[in-house]
DNA sequence: TCCAGCACGTA
DNA sequence: CGTACGTGCTGGAT
C-alpha cells in the first residue's frame, strides 16, 4: 500500500579540514584585546574565544565531513638541531598567550575534533602528511594555517585558508591564488622562501632579494637547484649577494621542507566529523565564562545533530486513500497534532490551494487533490481543519490560511508553525524555507514543490515515487519532527510563551487584517496621478532647458556627469560609483550654488517619487476596491512586523504633496469612519523604562513636551526657553542615541562641529547619567550573553559582537542598542493588537483592525461604535505592558487616513 | 533576465 | 561613522 520516497544521500567527496592549532592561536591571541577576554579568575581566554570561534565558523562554512587541529610538539624539532636559532624570535612567548593552548585542546575534546602533535616534528609536518594521503584517497583539503611554508603542498585539491587580518578573514589560497600573489607555482614557494627567507621563523634570507626577484629567478631558471647551479650567470648587486649566501639558501630551503611521511596515530579516513559532547563542552565554556560562544555553538548545531536516529533520509508512507476513507483516517490518526502543508497561492484575498498533505510523522501521510475531491472527503476535511480541538503543525500558517479561504475552508486549532519558531530562534535569518529547516535540523533533504502554477485538475496526486502528492506529503511529515526540534530550541531559548501566547495568536489577526484591507479613493487617485505626472514632466523639462540637453534624471550615473563634468560642481561625499547625488547633497549643492538645475532636479525627484507611490498603489488595488497588503511575521531582526506588496507602512507623511496621498486611503462602505491610535514617544519611554532614569522617568510623569524638557535640562533653561531649534537638536540626540549615534554621526547630521556635537552629548550624559549607564551596560551584557532580550524576553543573537573586525564589531554594537528598544515597543504593540482584536470579538463589534505601522494602528469603525472602540482601543494600547513611564495613546478619527491622522 | 548599487519613503 | 524595513530604477553582466 505504501510507497517509499528515498532521501536524498549526500554524494560531494568527502573534505578534511587540518587546522594548524598553534599558529592559528597565536594570530587570536593578537587579534582579539586581552582585556575584553579574560576570566574572573584572571584566566585569559582571547585565543581560545578567537580559535574557537573561527573553528566554529569553519565547521559551517565550509561543512568538512573530517576535521583534525595539529599543535607543536615541544621545543626542539629536527629543524632546531640542524639550527639553533630557528624560530629564535618566538622564544618571548608573551606571558598572557601561555596556558590557552591546553584550554583550546580541552574545547577540542568536548567537541570530539582530534588534535594531534608529535615530538620532533611541527604542526606543519603533521599537515603536510595528512594533507597528502587525503590528497591520495580524493578528498577535498582545506589546511587553516598562518604558516606559509603551508603554501607548498596547495593544489587543485589542496586549498589553504591563509589569515588576512586577525582570524576572522582567511584568504582561499588555491594555485590560481598563490601564482597571482607570488608570481610562482605553489611547490615553488619554498623555494621561493629560502632567497627571501622568513622573519616570523627568523630564517634570514639572501639580503637586497625580495619576493619579485625571487620569483623572476625561479621563473627564468625553473628551479633553485638550477639558479644556485648558475648563481654566477646573475649579474648586479642581487647576483654578488646571492653568491655570498648559497649556504644561507640552501639551508633554509633544507629547513622550509615539510615532511610528508610523518608516522601518526590516525589517518584522513579517522578524523570524521563526531557529535560533540555539549554537556562536557557546557562544562568547559562554563570554567572560560564563554556564554556568547557557547550559544552561538549549539545554536548553529541543534540538539538533534547528536541524535544517532536521525538519518539523511526518511520514509514517509503515503496512503493510498479510496474516496470517502478520509474521515476514517482522521480519526485513527488526529490523537496528537498533525502535520499540515499546502501546495497554492498565498495572496489575501485572492489566493488559491490545489493541493494538501496531511501527515502523522513519517508513519502515515494522505495527499488530496482539492480540486477534485469527493463530497465526504469535502466535509471531513473541512470538518478537521476548523475545529479547534484537533491540533496541526503548520509552516507559515498566515499564508496556508489564505490558500484554503480561497475554497472556502477556515483553520484553527494550530498548534504550532515552524516558521514563526525558527524566527524566534534566529530572528536574524532572511528566509525560514522549509527545506532548509529540514536540511538543518533534521538532516533531511525535501524536494521543493512546483510553485509555478497548479495546472487544476492535471495534478499527479498518485502515490508514486517523484510525485507532487508525494513531495507534499514529505513536507507534512517533516513538520511534526521539525516542531520537536524547534520545541527544544525555543525552550533552550525561554521563547514557548513569545510563540504561544504573542506570535501564534498574532498571526490570526494578521490574518484577518490582510484579507479586510483598506478601501482605497480610486478616482482620487487617479487624478493624483495624473497631477504628479504633469509636475514630473514640468520638472523634467526646465531641467533639460537649464543644462541644454536631455538626460535621464532618473541615472545616478548620468547626474553625476551633469552636475560634476558638466557644471563643474563641488565634488559631494564619495560612494563606490563616484559622488553621491542624493537629496541631501543635492541640497547642499544648491546652497553653495544657487543652480537651478538643482532647483528642477529635486522637484522632478520629489514628483517622480510621489507619482511612483501612487501608481503602485493603483496596481495593488483588488476587485473589491480595497489593497490587502501582506504583513511579513519573520523578517525583522527585532520582532517589528515589514509589509509587502504592497509597503504600506512607509506611504508619506512629511510633506504636503505626500499627505495627499493618505486622502486616498478611505472608509469603507459599511463603515462609520476610520480611526488612528498611536503610542506617542514609545521608544523614548522604553529608554526610560529599561534604563532607569530617574530624569527621563520624570520627565514623561511632568506630562510636558518630552523635547522641551529634555532640552531645559541639557541647556540648563527654563522649559519655556528651549528655542526651536534647541529642541530639534535634542530630538535628533535623543533618538539618535537608540541608534548608537557617534558624535561623528550627530554633528553631521545637525551639520554642526563634532566638538560641539560632543559637547551636546555630553551635557546629555551629565543631565540623565542613567542612560549612559544603560547603554554601556546593555552592550557589555549582550557581549557576555550572545545576545539581547526585548521585555518580553525576545532575543537577538549577536556573535559580531566579539569579532575582531572592528566595522564588524561596532555595527553589531549599535544593533544590540537599538534591539532592545525596537524590539520592546514590537512586542507591545503586538500585545495591544491581540487585546484589541479579542476586546473588539468579545463585545461583538464590527469594528475592525486594518493596518499596523510600527507603533500606530488603523482602525475601520462599525456604526455607532465610535465611542466604545476608541476607549476600547486606548485601554487596550495603554494596558499592553507595564513600564516605569506611562504609556500615551493618542487617538484620530477621520473618513480618510489623512483625516484620521494626527 | 538577473543582480548590485543607489535613492528614498516610513517608524 | 544612526536602527529596522520595501520598492523601483539604472546599468552592467549574463
Amino acid at each position: 500500500m505504501g510507497d517509499r520516497f528515498a532521501g536524498v544521500t549526500d554524494t560531494s567527496r568527502p573534505r578534511l579540514l587540518l587546522i594548524d592549532g598553534h599558529s592559528m592561536a597565536y594570530r587570536a591571541f593578537f587579534a582579539l584585546p586581552v582585556d575584553k577576554f579574560s576570566t574572573t579568575s584572571g584566566q585569559h581566554t582571547n585565543a581560545v574565544h578567537g580559535f574557537i570561534s573561527m573553528l566554529a565558523t569553519l565547521l559551517r562554512v565550509e561543512e568538512p565531513t573530517h576535521v583534525a587541529v595539529a599543535f607543536d610538539a615541544g621545543s626542539t624539532t629536527f629543524r632546531t638541531e640542524a639550527l639553533p636559532s630557528y624560530k629564535g624570535t618566538r622564544d618571548a612567548t608573551p606571558e598572557p598567550f601561555k596556558g590557552q593552548v591546553p584550554l583550546i585542546k580541552e574545547v577540542l575534546e568536548a567537541m570530539h575534533v582530534p588534535h594531534l602533535e608529535k615530538d620532533n616534528f611541527e604542526a606543519d609536518d603533521i599537515l603536510a602528511t595528512l594533507s597528502s594521503q587525503a590528497d591520495a584517497l580524493g578528498m577535498e583539503v582545506l589546511v587553516c594555517s598562518g604558516d606559509r611554508d603551508s603554501l607548498q603542498f596547495v593544489n587543485e585539491n589542496v586549498t589553504v585558508l591563509y589569515p588576512v587580518k586577525g582570524v576572522s578573514e582567511l584568504a582561499r589560497m588555491t594555485p590560481e591564488a598563490v601564482r597571482t600573489k607570488y608570481g610562482v607555482e605553489p611547490h615553488q614557494y619554498p623555494e621561493l622562501a629560502a632567497l627571501v627567507g622568513e622573519t616570523s621563523d627568523n630564517l634570514p634570507g639572501v639580503p637586497g632579494v625580495g619576493p619579485k626577484t625571487a620569483a623572476k629567478w625561479i621563473n627564468q631558471f625553473g628551479s633553485l637547484e638550477q639558479i644556485l647551479d648558475r648563481s654566477d650567470e646573475i649579474k648586479g648587486k642581487a647576483g654578488e649577494s646571492l653568491r655570498e649566501h648559497l649556504d644561507v639558501v640552501r639551508l633554509n630551503r633544507q629547513l622550509n621542507h615539510l615532511l610528508t611521511d610523518v608516522e601518526l596515530p590516525f589517518g584522513p579516513d579517522d578524523l570524521k566529523v563526531q557529535p560533540w559532547d555539549r554537556e562536557a563542552m557546557s562544562t568547559v565554556f562554563d570554567a572560560l565564562q564563554f556564554r556568547t560562544l557557547r550559544e552561538r555553538l549549539f545554536a548553529m548545531h541543534p540538539a538533534a545533530d547528536d541524535d544517532e536516529n536521525v538519518g539523511p533520509s526518511v520514509d514517509v508512507t503515503l496512503e493510498d486513500l479510496a474516496p470517502g476513507l478520509l474521515e476514517a483516517w482522521f480519526a485513527e490518526h488526529d490523537q496528537r497534532p498533525l502535520g499540515l502543508d499546502v501546495a497554492g497561492r498565498p495572496v489575501p484575498a485572492g489566493g488559491d490551494a490545489w493541493a494538501l498533505a496531511v501527515a502523522d510523522g513519517p508513519a502515515s501521510a494522505v495527499a488530496l487533490d482539492l480540486t477534485d475531491l469527493s463530497d465526504d472527503d469535502d466535509r471531513a476535511l473541512g470538518d478537521w481543519l476548523s475545529d479547534p480541538t484537533r491540533p496541526k503543525v503548520v509552516h507559515g500558517g498566515k499564508s496556508v490560511w489564505h490558500e484554503l479561504a480561497s475554497r472556502g475552508y477556515s483553520l484553527e486549532g494550530v498548534v504550532f508553525d515552524t516558521e514563526l519558531a525558527a524566527y524566534l530562534c534566529f530572528p536574524d535569518q532572511r528566509s525560514y524555507d522549509l527545506g532548509d529547516l529540514a536540511e538543518r535540523h533534521l538532516h533531511r533533504e525535501l524536494t521543493p514543490l512546483d510553485t509555478s502554477n497548479g495546472d487544476q485538475g492535471a495534478l499527479d496526486l498518485a502515490v508514486g515515487e517523484d510525485s507532487e502528492g508525494g513531495r507534499l506529503a514529505v513536507r507534512a511529515a517533516a513538520l511534526t519532527d521539525l516542531a520537536e526540534v524547534l520545541r527544544g530550541e525555543l525552550g533552550d531559548r525561554s521563547a514557548e510563551s513569545l510563540l504561544t501566547d504573542l506570535e501564534l495568536p498574532l498571526s490570526a489577526v494578521l490574518v484577518h487584517m490582510e484579507r479586510h484591507g483598506i478601501a482605497m479613493d480610486v478616482d482620487y487617485l487617479r487624478e493624483l496621478e495624473q497631477h504628479f505626472g504633469e509636475l514630473v514632466a514640468g520638472a523634467a523639462g526646465a531641467a533639460y532647458e537649464v543644462i541644454g540637453r536631455e538626460v535621464n534624471l532618473g541615472s545616478p550615473k548620468q547626474l553625476q556627469e551633469v552636475l560634476f563634468e558638466q557644471l563643474e560642481m563641488p565634488k559631494t561625499k564619495k560612494i563606490k560609483t563616484g559622488y553621491t547625488t542624493d537629496a541631501a547633497a543635492l541640497a547642499d549643492l544648491f546652497v553653495k550654488t544657487e543652480h537651478p538645475f538643482l532647483k528642477f532636479l529635486l522637484e522632478h525627484r520629489d514628483s517622480t517619487r510621489l507619482r511612483q507611490t501612487v501608481e503602485g498603489l493603483l496596481k495593488s488595488v483588488a476587485d473589491d476596491g480595497r489593497i490587502h497588503t501582506t504583513f511579513q511575521q519573520t523578517i525583522a531582526a527585532t520582532g517589528r512586523l515589514s509589509s509587502t506588496e504592497p509597503n504600506l507602512q512607509n506611504i508619506p507623511i512629511r510633506t504636503e504633496a505626500g499627505r495627499r496621498i493618505r486622502r486616498a486611503f478611505v472608509v469603507g462602505d459599511g463603515y462609520e469612519t476610520l480611526l488612528t491610535a498611536d503610542y506617542s514617544q514609545i521608544e523614548m519611554r522604553i529608554m526610560a523604562h529599561l534604563s532607569g532614569d530617574e530624569g527621563l522617568i520624570e520627565a514623561f510623569r511632568t506630562g510636558e513636551d518630552l523635547h522641551n524638557y529634555v532640552g531645559s535640562r541639557v541647556f540648563q533653561v527654563e522649559t519655556s526657553a528651549v528655542t526651536p531649534a534647541m529642541r530639534s537638536k535634542i530630538k535628533a540626540m535623543s533618538y539618535g542615541l537608540a541608534y548608537g549615534l557617534s558624535s561623528f554621526g550627530l554633528s553631521n547630521q545637525l551639520n554642526i562641529d563634532v566638538k560641539e556635537a560632543s559637547k551636546l552629548m555630553e551635557d546629555y550624559f551629565t543631565r540623565f547619567g542613567g542612560v549612559r549607564t544603560y547603554l554601556a551596560g546593555v552592550v557589555d551584557e549582550a557581549r557576555a550573553n550572545g545576545y539581547t532580550a526585548t521585555i518580553m524576553g525576545r532575543r537577538r543573537y549577536l556573535p559580531d559582537l566579539t569579532s575582531d573586525n572592528r566595522q564588524r564589531r561596532e555595527m553589531a554594537e549599535r544593533m544590540a542598542l537599538n534591539a532592545p528598544i525596537q524590539g520592546s515597543a514590537a512586542d507591545i504593540i503586538k500585545v495591544a493588537m491581540l487585546g484589541v482584536e479579542k476586546e473588539i470579538a468579545v463585545r461583538g463589534l464590527k469594528s475592525r483592525l486594518l493596518l499596523q505601522v510600527h507603533d500606530e494602528l488603523i482602525l475601520e469603525v462599525g456604526h455607532g461604535e465610535l465611542e466604545e472602540l476608541t476607549a476600547l482601543v486606548r485601554e487596550q494600547m495603554g494596558s499592553a505592558a507595564d513600564l516605569r513611564v506611562p504609556l500615551d495613546v493618542s487617538v484620530g478619527t477621520g473618513s480618510s487616513w489623512h483625516d484620521a491622522g494626527h
